[in-house]
Formats: C-alpha cells, structure tokens, sequence
DNA sequence: ATGAAAGCGCTAACAT
DNA sequence: ATGTTAGCGCTTTCAT
C-alpha cells in the first residue's frame, strides 16, 4: 500500500509489519487509548524498526487542533524582549505547544502564519498592524499582546505594573532628595512608556513637583544617545532621569559616562524599567522596576489555555514588578513613602 | 458538505458559493495554475466572503513539503545570537519559509518538532544533543549548524572566519606594542571559541611569543567576571585581552573599569569577536572581528534551498569578516602586518 | 481489544 | 480551462 523506502515511514507501513491494522498504530501512539500490552510492544517494535514518527500535520487535520501559536517580534535587540522570547519558548514546550516565530513587520507573514492554522497570535511587545488584526479577527485568531496595552478589548493583554512602577521611581527618587526630574520616553507609540511616564508624571504632581523635561529615545540607539546628551546639556542639568526601560537606561549611563565624565549614582541618578539581565551586571548595577519575565510568560500561557478551552480570559492582566534599588540611583535615607497610596 | 458556521470555511464552501468545483478554488489559489479570469475573480470573490484561508496543513500532507524550518536557540542574552536570530526570522520569511522555534536544550521537544516534518534544523550556536542527531538521521532532516563547527561531514556549517580573526587579532594587538597576552575563553565546548583561540596562539606563536594568561568565561555572567578580575590580580597584568565573544568583552570591560578603575584601550586593550551592535554603542566602542550577521544568515539560507532542491551543500561555509577598531585597544601605529600569510 | 471504513482539507493526475 | 477522482497520513466512529 505504501511505497516506502522513499518517503518517511507511515502508520500502514508499521501496521504492515507488524501484522495489525493501521488503527491499531494510530491507538499504540495516542496515549490512553485502548490497547493491550503485547499489541502495543508488537506495534513499538515495528515502528522503531521503521523510524516511524507520527505526522502531526495529518494528525491535526483531523483533531482540529495544531498546537502551534504565532510569535510575532521586532526588537531582539532589546534584552527583555530575547530574554522573554527566550522563556516564552521553554514555557510554551513545558506546554506541548510549538512557536511559529515571524517578524511582526512583515504584512504579508500574518497570512503565511494563519494558514498554519495557530491557535493564537502572542505579540512579543510589537503593535499589531490593522490588516493583521482584521486578519485574525475573519479567521477566529485571537491575539494576545505581551508587554503592550490595548483598547480591543478582544485582545487580552500581559502588562507590567507600569503605573505602579512608575509612581514608585518618582516616590524613590524624591526620597533620595533629588530636585530635578527628566524622563526618557521610548516613543510615543510605546503604550508601556506612556503608563509608565504617566505614573510618574502624576506622583510628582501630587507632590507639587513639575517635570524638568522630557526627550524622546524611540527607535534607534542614536536617539537615546541624543535625548541623553540633550538632558546633560541642559542649563539646569537634572539630577533624576527616569528612562522608560532598562535599554533606554544602560545607553543613558553610558554616553553620561563616557561623554560627559558623570559618575552616574553620585552626580545623577538614572532609572530604567524592566529588569533585564544586564542590569545587574558588575559594573552596570541599574536601579530598575521588575517586570518579572518568568511569571508574565506564565500569565502568558494561562491565557492560551484559557482560549484554547474556550474560556474568555480577562483583558487586562497585570503582574506585579517592584523596584530593584542598585548603585545607579542614590538611595534614600529616608523611607520611601509609599506610592501606591494616591495623595 | 460542509457544516460551515462553526469552522473555519475550506474550500469545498467556496466552490459551493461560487458554484465552480473544489479544485478550481485550489487553482484559483495557486500561482500560475490555469484558471481564466472570470472565474478566478468569480472564487475570490466568494472566498472573500466566507474568509476563506488555504489551510496549509492539508497542503502539505499532499505536496509532501511543509515550508518550514526548525531552529533550535539556546541563550539569547548573547546579543549576537538575539540579532541573528532576528535577521533569521526577516530572510525566512523573505524565502517564504515559516520558522518552528524551540529551545535546544529541551530533549523532548525535537521529537515534537520533527513530527511537524521540518524541512531542516538550524542549530542557532547550540551544540546538538547525540538524540538530537540521532533522530533527525532517522528522519533525514539535515542539521545546519549556525556559528558551530562539527565532525560531521553530513552536517552544514556556517562559520565566521575564526581562525583569521583570532590571527588577525593577534597582529593587531602586537602591531599596537602590547606585551602580555591574554585570552578568555567561552567554554571549551564553544569551537567557535576555541578556533579564534587557536588562531590567536598560532600567530603569537610564530612570532616567539607565548599566551601570558587564559582563562575561562563558560555560561555564566559571574564566570566571566570571575575570569577577568583573576587577569587584574595576576602579578604581572596582561596588557592585551582577546575575550572568545563580544558578550565576554563588554562584561570584561565593564569590570575592568568599574572594579579596578582601568580606563580601557589606554592602560590595558580588549577585543572581542562577533561585532554585535552594542559593540558601537558610545562609551562601549569594542574593538572587534565582525561576523557579518547579514552575510551569515544568507549562506544559511543558501543552504536551506540546496538542501531543498536535493542538492549537497558544502560541509564547511566560512563567511569572511574584519577587524573592527574603535577605542577599547590601542591602535598600532605601524602597520598591521598580514595575519593571514602565516610565518 | 481490535479492525474496517469514513473523512479532515487539500493537490494532482486524469479526463473532457 | 474546468470537473472528476484518488489519495496525502492520520483519528475516529462503528462494528465485532
């Protein structure tokens, strides 16, 4: 029935050889099926005398389900995002779930991807453009949107404590008696600088603090440099930068450093967002607001469950961070206040 | 036929809307099939209504080629691995190939990746396990080795040119009057490591000259600070430090200056390798021998096809680079003598 | 517990 | 140029 020698050995070639029905295979492989003992070493034995592996895509033909999601990423240059990429990947496996990674700038992948049948579209911190969002919408694809915020409240999101996070660097910075506040944006677009400046903005107000100023970091390493150089030349230089991650954060303490020979935790203080790995390097030590990877993937994978079950998740999922006091930001000697409490 | 409604719509639901056959909506949908223009519109239109999406996995099941590659990662905090990874997603995605990512490390998950019947296995730097390659020889799926050299003649790898690098380094490092030599390793089990490590020695070599110290950065952030605060403390400090990666040298350099107060590239030189992007990075400025991700990325892929088209691509692909200066070594003031014409 | 048969959604001959 | 038919490799009733 089969030619093999050619192609991967199939379900019937097994059956073949072993002397049972194709069925049979099918039951020896799928756990929990009903089959005898001796049915299934018999089966084992031919199959791996065969080299034969299950084809999944013919599995999933008729199952309905692939078990594959989308992934779709921009910036790997940023650390959090390969460091969530990272664990996502593990995460998903421990699942028994597959990534299909694209790159989200790429309009014409979205369709390329759909027809893989995924089971959900998980967006790595990119904003997702209208034509894949009316894409997934015509073939029933949800999309979660990790690290980002939405207004679809179809599309669940998985989001730091911005709000929180920033109102706590204004409280830590003011604490450490600090006078002149800055912060970096990562871009307008970015709906996790905007929660987090905002958080900011509104703790110094209620402390009847103005902003000293504000500069603009979004898209390449030369505009964080250049809002960075902008800040120190400034003719009331502040003393509090508040970067709108941990990126923005080490290319700000670098080009202080070098180009300005500022002794960043003692002459200034810098704080970025999210805690990357290199944050805590020797030599580096970024004060920093957690946005903790391994349980924000997990939120992550609560959500697929929920969708591929069919229970609607919620919209916003927020999973606290909490601030992680280094050498880069003079520390208080006075208690922080805390900010979580408005007033 | 078909219950529509509920799943999603195939295409005996077109042809049914359209009132055409089911196989006129596969050609409708195949590029250059023969199919008039009325009646191509005729079932675009009708697709359009339903939403209709070619289901790839069918697809595949019949063409018996499934478009897509697995790629197997490991550390991603390596930026040179983050950016090749993502360079990986853009020039698959330019192929038309999907990418199925898993992490390298997870045993289990090979075996679910191949039942996905990749097309190849593209080992992102990670070392393949002995099931790892003992699985994809069952199932011929051919295992291309990314930054990693193997034994294996069945197995393409694509290399920067380590050994020239490492030699290159070496000439460079002397032409700038350097005495004592050193060099950190990434792990004996990295043979990109342990390439550039042997170029380098064999160019001192064959100048008289001995390695002065070396030490090992394998796998962990503390190692490689380990490494390089032993090299500070040596009684004779080495003045001229080749770290086997850039990841190793930023970290190297990071403690250099903020743990001994050493300002980099005037009282001692390090050089890395790979020329990653943080290598440009203002008050980084890491001397290094680049490999060209772009480059490198594309003779994978080149590799891709020949394997695809049946055709045996070359064991070894080394894809050349260059030196790189910027401030974190001394720049020679005689000219660099050419390492690549050995004694 | 096992086998026979139907069919998942599609492509690829083969007719016409 | 279009329709008919036969599978791709598997799971899943339905018999037995």
């Amino acid at each position: 029935m089969s030619k093999l020698k050619q192609g991967r050995a199939t379900a019937y070639d097994v059956a073949d050889l072993a002397g049972v029905s194709q069925s049979a295979v099918s039951r020896a492989f799928t756990p929990g099926a009903s089959v005898s003992r001796e049915m299934r070493q018999k089966i084992m034995k031919a199959a791996d005398e065969l080299g034969y592996r299950p084809n999944a895509m013919a599995r999933s033909l008729i199952t309905q389900q692939t078990n594959i999601v989308g992934v779709a990423v921009g910036n790997l240059i940023n650390p959090y995002f390969a460091s969530a990429l990272e664990e996502l990947s593990r995460q998903l496996a421990d699942a028994d779930l597959r990534m299909l990674l694209f790159p989200a700038t790429y309009e014409t992948s979205i369709t390329k991807i759909i027809q893989y049948q995924v089971e959900a579209l998980i967006m790595l911190s990119v904003p997702p453009g209208p034509d894949l969002v009316e894409e997934c919408k015509v073939c029933r694809i949800p999309i979660i949107m990790f690290n980002r915020s939405s207004d679809d409240e179809s599309q669940a999101c998985i989001l730091g404590d911005n709000a929180a996070g920033g109102r706590m660097i204004a409280a830590y910075l003011l604490a450490g008696g600090h006078q002149r506040f800055a912060f970096i944006s990562a871009g307008s677009q970015s709906t996790a600088s905007n929660e987090r400046e905002a958080g900011y903005r509104a703790y110094l107000l209620e402390q009847g603090i103005e902003l000293h100023h504000r500069e603009d970091a979004a898209f390449s390493v030369e505009n964080a440099a250049g809002a960075i150089r902008k800040l120190m030349l400034l003719p009331q230089r502040p003393d509090a930068i508040f970067c709108a991650n941990d990126h923005v954060a080490m290319i700000a303490m670098q080009v202080a450093q070098s180009e300005f020979g500022i002794n960043v935790g003692t002459d200034i203080s810098i704080i970025g967002f999210d805690d990357v790995p290199q944050a805590s390097w020797p030599g580096l030590s970024l004060t920093t607001y957690s946005q903790p990877i391994a349980p924000m993937v997990a939120a992550t994978l609560e959500v697929v469950e929920q969708l591929r079950q069919g229970i609607e998740p919620d919209h916003m999922n927020i999973v606290p961070g909490s601030l992680v006091a280094r050498a880069s930001a003079r520390r208080p000697t006075q208690p922080v206040r805390s900010p979580s409490i408005r007033g």
